[in-house]
DNA sequence: ATCCTCCCCTAC
DNA sequence: TAAGGTAGGGGAGGAT
């Protein structure tokens, strides 16, 4: 093979020689002298040019498309894994011995019927075959099939099959396992029970029998739930089931409560958080319920492996050329999977059969010193070392932190710079004219590692944290990079090192070296600077860039080929690493060209090929399709390739994956791509997360204090770093999943966890107007966010604080977006200056307005839950913590002019005929409900609470803790607020307690999209509370400082403690600062807690108002089909039910939904003389079915696991 | 329609 | 040992 050859023969001149041949390029002449060893300056290389090219020229099969697969870690029930593992070892056995396998399948053929939860299709069937059963692909002889297999089925499935013996596919693992064949019945998924009623004894016939329930199909079961009629014939709340991987049909059922502790009871323990409720229930019930049919439901695995690779002998567009070749040939293996890449949820992608951790048990030393105490408090989020200790070593941490740089970098050095000139508007297709360049590493880690280690060049190998001894054989360490070696033998980026080894036992491993990286990405970008017209930072090892070149007429003469060939030349003489380079007319095409180029290579996509290159992709080669929206439409529209996606049905598509997503891919699959290229657009958001290494000792509040607060810092410090300030913060924290492991599978990693979020806004505490960047207040609310999630210390697994809402120089980043405008510049000061006297004058109009006008031009200039509310407010409104939408945050400076982004490109020039517009329309309506007026007029919408919200007797104050006195001292909305609080928090002593209770929560009226309430943290002294702050509290500045000093004092902490929802006299202003025991305080939540409305259907809260809503909408269903809108409605309020704002309900859900199921089965009775209804009872059915699907998805989000109804 | 919030997903 | 971060696109569902 002779290098710098073309790869492809140019189609425009068949038989011409190549471009190299034309125009020896320098990478050939590089690579020549390279080989022959006479180039100081170039680092030695294997001999391997000529191969490279060979390797290419063969057409032969080496790539795949997916060479990048992400991953994580994943980890399923023990129990399947163990089924699994057992299995794996008689496979092998039978493997040896051939003859030995017992041929228990013998007269079985088996149908398999959609996809199947706990094992995959291939691994089924040849279970089967192996022992001596029959595969039936087809079903359209049914007459042949003894056997149907699936886990689950639609109501129709279920009717088509009712003759038929369907069972789970755990009979057939089963069976092999235990080397017999075991009675099909015991896994039936119909109900065999009621079907096949022989007399055969189950073995564990409840649970026959509750499957039979569970799936409620024939007469059987119904008995079950019909004693008695009406509401007493439901089925009891204790059957309410979920089922997880650990579940064993040998479980006992006997001495099971048939009611289980699914308490229904309202006024529970206030202080289990509401996710910890949900869990508890969905575990109570589990544990309630003998266990079910086996049903695991870790995810299956994909199905056909990987076909991704384009024979390079179908292109014809590519054109090749190489300077020093890196590697020996390649054959790398199958891509065994399309493996996922998310979190270790059981129903998560990873949780295959393939994990994607080591095969190997956890050796002993890790597991020994997760059991170590002093270990884990040294080494672990307990240390306050830690966080400094963590960044410094995490690449992707480092990996996107450098990227933000770049960013910021290459947009400075393109400020003002325009892209090329266009015709006309873009169309994303050939005749917009552009070339774009998409350049991008080959294994970069490893390349830049290899330029100091030239013995390992050729081999596989990997940067890793671990090295490459010891107990490295189930190392759960991540390879960020791997060499195309490893690759050919199955290793992947993302990959643990363990897993590797199971690969490629002989693979060698190469530490970080972020300052290498970092030296060699500068130069690339100088580079790329250099030739480009304009360019975009993608990463730190991946350039964008649009060129100005001649368009290629012939393809012997093809300019952008020249110049690539330049870029690559120049790049591995600067780095010693090989850069692989697409060329097309859009960035889609580009990038796709430079996935088809490597490795070491370059590949022209020009437009004729474009059809011919794209059909055979598999659509996740398109980016922004990964593993879920892969799946999605694999499973839901059968669309597995690129073909299959451009024949889609637009409906039917945007119906699957959203209209956004069927637009854009589209167009992708078409090769359209409008795009530009970027490089001004400012951040939108700054975030810190931390989710390895969370450990903390039980009820180590400190802790974990300490480490949020810190958390707070750092964030605040890169926005200060960046210039920004912040006016709103997301908590996000990763809580233990109730039946994770406490020891994760990977190590110190966060395993599958529960997300929850909380969102609040900011305010400053210094005199920069509503945002921040002081980390103390940062940190401050964050841990009081924290508090409200109330997770205990030690189940902790991950954190981070996401701020949004940014500003540059007091005015909003949403509208500004170019970068360099508030930066450096030429003019955006006299911009800036322009926005904010512009903005002045609207506050100006604002304070000077009758109410009537307020309301309009308030909401112009201002935003923000409250910020259209333009009067202070004399009290703060109760809202804060009751989830009273709005908190009020007239903003100090108010300085959001915020200018529309109506155009891509929109520079510093056009800053000052942007148009101002309120950060949020949404909340410029919303009314506050109580706005009492203490030393000023307020508008007059404002009302006063209700007395009945506001009214209490002394007892009930002081069974609640609060002192009557103080309690007086309050305005009215002070009062029902706190009462509101109290009675939310604390049973009711007596009476009309849990009533009052409601009462509340209709006075408050919800607003679903309003923006979360404000914490605001305040000075110690009164005289430091900025003019912000002071409007935070609902007065206005002047005021406020009339007032005395112990007045202002009073005012301050009145609203510190109505933060707090502290309510008693303790003005020791200590917050909770420095106490340890606040966190366990019986604080209601800061936000969330919201009194919402119930749920409700059909105007029907109470349960029992619902089931006779039910009955009554059931009355007719023999004649009628159901409304659609009536089932979405049942479907929400469901959802709302099992809701996290609405304490997990499942009890009622799953009653109703049980009701229900009790209804369609007794007006469509089993009898197969029905005459005919004309699929009436199929659309019940099914319309109860996706209702069933909704909750199933609110339920496993909330409690990992899935409810059996 | 278009906005908003609160997610999930994707990419490196 | 091991260091599973981070910004942005987009959808769902609700308010305007
Ligand atoms: N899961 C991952 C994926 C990537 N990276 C880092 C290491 C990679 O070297 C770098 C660039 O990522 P690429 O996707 O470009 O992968 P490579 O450059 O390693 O390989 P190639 O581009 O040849 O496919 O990002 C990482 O740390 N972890
Ligand atoms: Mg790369």
């Amino acid at each position: 093979m002779m290098s710098g050859q073309l790869q492809k023969r140019p189609r425009a001149a068949q038989d011409g020689p190549g471009p190299s041949a034309m125009a020896p390029p320098p990478a050939k002449r590089r690579a020549e002298v390279g080989t022959s060893g006479t180039d100081q300056s170039s680092p030695p290389t294997n001999d391997a040019s000529s191969v490279k090219d060979g390797a290419i020229d063969e057409g032969e099969d080496y790539r795949d498309q997916d060479f990048y697969e992400p991953v994580k870690f994943g980890e399923f029930g023990k129990y399947m894994r163990n089924k699994r593992r057992k299995l794996k070892v008689q496979n092998a056995a039978l493997l040896e011995d051939g003859n030995a396998r017992p041929q228990i399948f013998k007269n079985l053929r088996v149908y398999v019927n959609g996809f199947t939860e706990s094992i995959t299709l291939p691994e089924l069937t040849e279970l089967l075959v192996r022992h001596g059963g029959e595969y039936v692909p087809y079903l359209d002889k049914k007459g042949l099939v003894t056997h149907i297999i699936a886990t689950n089925l639609t109501p129709s499935k279920r009717k088509e099959f009712a003759k038929y013996k369907v069972a789970t596919p755990n009979w057939l693992v089963e069976s092999a396992e235990q080397g017999r064949l075991l009675d099909w019945r015991e896994y039936s998924l119909l109900g065999a029970k009621a079907q096949y009623e022989s007399g055969a004894t189950f073995g564990e016939g409840t649970l026959a029998s509750e499957e039979a329930a569970r799936l409620g199909t024939q007469t059987g079961q119904r008995s079950l739930f019909s004693m008695g009629v009406g509401r007493h014939g439901k089925p009891p709340a204790g059957s309410l089931a979920v089922s997880n991987g650990d579940d064993r049909p040998t479980a006992s059922t006997s001495g099971r409560p048939p009611h289980p502790t699914v308490s229904t009871s309202k006024n529970v323990e206030t202080r289990e958080s509401l996710a910890e409720r949900g869990a508890r229930l969905a575990r109570e019930a589990l544990r309630a319920q003998a266990a079910g049919p086996l049903h695991s439901f870790f995810a299956q695995s994909p199905g056909a492996p990987n076909t991704g690779t384009i024979p390079a002998s179908t292109s014809k567009s590519v054109s090749v050329e190489l300077p020093a070749a890196p590697t020996r040939p390649i054959t790398p293996a199958k891509s065994t999977s399309t493996l996922p890449a998310t979190t270790d949820s059981p129903t998560k992608p990873n949780a295959l059969t393939r994990s994607w951790l080591p095969s190997k048990e956890r050796n002993e030393r890790t597991a020994a010193l997760l059991k170590d105490e002093d270990w884990l408090a040294k080494h672990t989020s307990a240390s306050p070392d830690f966080l400094a200790g963590y960044f410094a070593q995490s690449r992707l941490h480092w990996i996107s932190s450098f990227k933000e740089e770049l960013k910021d970098l290459i947009a400075t050095k393109q400020q003002g710079k325009d892209l090329p000139k266009r015709r006309g508007k873009l169309t994303g297709g050939a005749v917009d004219g552009r070339t774009i360049i998409h350049v991008d590493f080959d294994c970069f880690f490893v390349s830049a590692g290899l330029t100091s280690r030239p013995e390992l060049r050729g081999k596989p190998v990997a940067v890793c944290h671990a090295r490459g001894k010891g107990e490295a054989a189930s190392s759960t360490s991540e390879i960020a990079s791997c060499s195309y070696e490893a690759r050919a033998a199955g290793v992947r980026n993302g990959m643990s090192l363990g897993r590797a080894r199971d690969f490629c036992p002989e693979i060698q491993t190469m530490p970080f070296e972020f300052e290498l990286y970092r030296s060699i990405t500068l130069k690339f970008y100088e580079i790329l600077l250099s030739h480009a017209a304009y360019i975009q930072v993608v990463s730190m090892d991946e350039c964008l860039a649009e060129v100005d070149v001649p368009p290629t007429i012939f393809r012997d003469q093809d300019p952008a080929l020249d110049l690539a060939r330049r870029i690559r030349r120049e790049v591995y003489d600067a780095t010693g690493c090989q850069a692989s380079i697409g060329i097309s007319h859009n960035i889609l095409l580009a990038r796709l060209a430079m996935r088809k180029a490597k490795p070491a290579n370059i590949f022209h996509l020009f437009p004729e090929d474009v059809d011919e290159f794209l059909l055979p992709l598999d659509v996740d080669a398109l980016p922004g399709i990964g593993w879920s929206l892969r799946e999605k439409l694999q499973r839901e529209l059968g669309i597995k390739t690129i073909r299959d996606l451009r024949q889609a049905a637009p409906a039917k598509l945007a119906d699957a994956i959203g209209r956004g997503n069927s637009k854009k891919f589209t167009s992708f699959a078409f090769g359209v791509d409008d795009a530009e290229l970027e490089s001004q657009k400012l951040r939108q958001s700054v975030s810190t997360e931390v989710n390895y290494g969370i450990r903390f000792g039980p009820g180590r509040v400190d802790q974990v204090e300490r480490f949020v607060r810190e958390l707070g810092d750092e964030t605040a410090k890169r926005l200060r770093t960046a210039g920004l300030k912040a006016r709103q913060i997301v908590l996000h924290v990763m809580i233990r999943h109730p039946d994770a492991p406490v020891d994760t599978p990977k190590f110190l990693g966060h395993g599958h966890v529960n997300q929850e979020n909380r969102t609040s806004a900011l305010s400053g505490s210094g005199g920069g107007g509503g945002a921040t960047d002081d980390g103390g207040v940062v940190g401050e609310v964050a841990w009081r966010l924290m508090s409200s999630i109330g997770a205990p210390a030690h189940e902790l697994r991950g954190f981070g604080i996401q701020l949004t809402k940014l500003e540059r120089d007091g005015v909003s980043v949403e509208t500004v977006h170019e970068k360099g405008q508030s930066r450096l510049s030429f003019k955006p000061r006299a911009v800036l200056a322009a926005a904010v006297a512009n903005e002045a004058a609207q506050a100006a109009v604002v304070s000077s307005s009758t109410n009537a006008e307020i309301a309009t031009a308030g909401s112009r200039v201002t935003s923000g839950p409250a910020k259209d509310r333009p009067t202070r407010r004399d009290v703060i409104p109760p809202a804060a913590k009751a989830g009273q939408p709005d908190t009020l945050v007239l903003d100090s400076d108010s300085s959001e002019a915020e200018s529309r982004p109506d155009h891509k490109h929109t520079r510093g020039m056009d800053m000052a005929a942007t148009r101002l517009r309120p950060r949020s329309r949404q909340s410029s309506r919303s009314v506050e409900p109580y706005i009492p007026t203490m030393f000023k007029p307020t508008k007059k919408s404002a009302r006063a609470a209700p007395k009945s919200a506001s009214q209490a007797a002394p007892e009930e104050l002081l069974y609640y803790g609060i002192d009557p006195e103080t309690f007086m001292s309050f305005d009215r909305a002070l009062q029902a607020e706190i009462l509101a609080d109290a009675r939310r928090s604390k049973p009711p002593p007596g009476k009309a307690k849990t009533k009052n209770a409601r009462k509340t929560a209709a006075v408050a009226p919800t607003k679903q999209q309003s923006a979360p309430p404000e914490i605001i943290v305040l000075p110690a002294s009164p005289a430091e509370v900025t003019d912000s702050q002071i409007r935070a509290m609902q007065y206005d500045p002047e005021i406020f400082r009339e007032l005395g000093k112990a007045t202002q004092a009073e005012q301050v902490e009145l609203h510190r403690a109505r933060q707090a929802r502290t309510v008693t006299g303790d003005r020791t202003a200590r917050l909770h600062r420095n106490d340890p025991t606040a966190y366990r305080r019986n604080r209601p939540p800061v936000k969330d807690v919201t009194v919402r409305p119930p749920p409700r259907f059909q105007g029907q809260t109470e349960l029992s108002g619902i089931l006779d809503r039910l009955e009554l909408w059931m009355g007719t269903a023999t004649d009628r089909a159901p409304d659609r809108g009536d089932v979405d409605a049942l479907g929400r309020y469901i959802e709302k039910c099992a809701a996290r704002e609405h304490g997990h309900n499942l009890a009622q859900a799953t009653e109703v939904m049980q009701w229900w199921r009790y209804l369609i089965d007794s007006t469509f009775p089993p009898a197969a003389d029905r005459p005919d209804d004309g699929g009436i009872e199929g659309l019940w059915r099914s319309g109860y079915q996706s209702v069933v699907e909704r909750l199933d998805r609110v339920v496993e989000k909330a409690t990992g696991q899935r409810l059996r109804l």
